[in-house]
RNA sequence: GGGCAGUUACCAGAGUGGCCAAAUGGGGCAGACUGUAAAUCUGCUAGCUUACGCUUACGGUGGUUCGAAUCCAUCACUGCCCA
């Protein structure tokens, strides 16, 4: 993997790159839309890259290690040969289903032990195996395995777990570094900071991370249920830290507002589920504000479901009539929200990105929050 | 013409003397969702009220009773069966 530097905002953080795979490049800002069990949920490959334009998707290694299994995605040659999509992918290591499942594992030093959320089944994920898997897996960018800790933790219980992180690190690192790809392409192994709400963890964490001189460099552990600022706080202490010459990854984040935010305080990369997850629960995101399609005031609403809006839905549809789809349950609703709110997501991270390079992202990024964050 | 069963909130449907403004579904109206256990979850859904509470309500009318969606009479309507 590659990074290049190409421009810097003048007055802010925010820059624009160029990260180069064996699958193909990728320009930051990016968004990278999450297809956790091998597929982004609701979403075609054909739709994602010529109607969304994805240039990067995710894969989880919790979820794809239960199911099909590493036996049939190793058989397959590799997600890229098993669900068709030959750009780059990234996957999570299961860090955040310590989180997200945290009732169905218990933590201990030598890693994760998870009772499966699908058959009870018991399994023990290591920094050591998760770099096995994600080897199998074959994604182009790996992550290092984590404890994601809850926005709410104390300060106690955030050391530790960040200490805890950072052994793990250690540990995958040694393992990554000992082993090869698989599939004849090559792969890189992102650490992540985590520190929670502290700003001397954070620091810490950084500066830990910084030190492991990797390719790039991730922030976990935001938009956990932390203060939205606290959020921003922390990219800001941990930005100053983390090289400037390598990607830096926010993980999980975020709303069209957090994204502004985040590229403004130097983020490069973000992945969340809110466009696909709020999607399909109804909710449009727009460069104009937010719409709830379920809402009663649209129902007679016969106007394109987002004038503005890059992809092919947001003209051939009308908002009426994809507020019907929600309220009759078909499937193509689901879809065709799926469809809009990436292709809004990577819309904007690509105008960022424009704004970046031609010198005025400071002055259009205000305006952009301001409205995306309005309620229509 | 005769017999039987029924009529409950937007719909379906439970409730057969007080714990009933009325179970449960559905529908409707809102809200939530951030490295996906999510096509999921939560709240509200007679009127007024922030709430307490008050008012009007279980086909119509009239009774019995301290008290009726629930018991009685009668009328209306619906369904099924027999002629």
């Amino acid at each position: 993997m590659n990074f290049q530097l190409q421009h810097t905002d003048p007055k802010s953080n925010a820059r624009a790159g160029v990260i180069t795979t064996d699958h193909g490049t990728i320009e930051t800002p990016i968004f990278m839309p999450v297809g956790t069990a091998g597929s982004v949920k609701a979403v075609h490959q054909r739709e994602l890259k010529e109607d969304i334009k994805a240039q990067i998707i995710l894969g989880n290694t919790y979820h794809l290690y239960l199911r099909p299994g590493l036996d049939i995605i190793e058989r397959a040659g590799g997600l890229h040969k098993f669900n068709g999509w030959d750009r780059p992918i990234l996957t999570d290591s299961g860090g955040y289903q310590v989180f997200s499942l945290s009732d169905n594992r218990k933590l201990k030093e030598d890693g994760a032990h998870f009772r499966s959320h699908i058959d009870g089944s018991k399994h023990l994920f290591t920094p050591e195996n998760v770099v096995d898997i994600q080897r199998i897996i074959g994604a182009d960018i790996i992550m290092a395995f984590d404890e994601c800790t809850p926005g709410t933790a104390d300060y106690d219980y955030a050391k530790q777990s960040m200490e805890l992180t950072h052994r793990w690190l250690a540990r995958g690192l040694a393992h990554f570094d000992e082993t090869e790809p698989k599939y004849g392409y090559s792969q890189t192994y992102f650490p992540i900071v985590q520190g929670c709400v502290y700003p001397d963890l954070r620091k810490q964490s950084a500066e830990f991370i910084a030190s492991q001189n990797r390719e790039g460099n991730a922030i976990g552990g935001l938009a956990v249920g932390e203060p939205t600022d606290k959020m921003y706080e922390m990219i800001e202490v941990v930005n100053e830290i983390l090289p400037k010459d390598r990607p830096r990854y926010l993980m999980g984040v975020g709303t069209p507002a957090n994204i502004l935010e985040g590229i403004e305080r130097g983020v490069d990369m973000f992945d969340c589920v809110m466009p696909t997850r709020n999607g399909r629960n109804g909710m449009l995101f727009t460069n104009q504000g937010i719409m709830n399609m379920k809402n009663e005031k649209w129902k007679d609403d016969f106007s394109p479901i987002d004038s503005a809006g890059t992809s092919y839905v947001d003209s051939f549809y009308s908002k009426a009539y994809l507020r019907h789809l929600f309220h009759s349950q078909e499937f193509l609703a689901m879809q065709i929200a799926s469809i809009h709110n990436l292709a809004f997501y990577l819309w904007l991270a690509g105008e960022a990105r424009k704004h970046i390079i031609a010198g005025d992202f400071s002055s259009w990024k205000p305006q952009m929050v301001r409205q995306v964050s309005q309620r229509l």
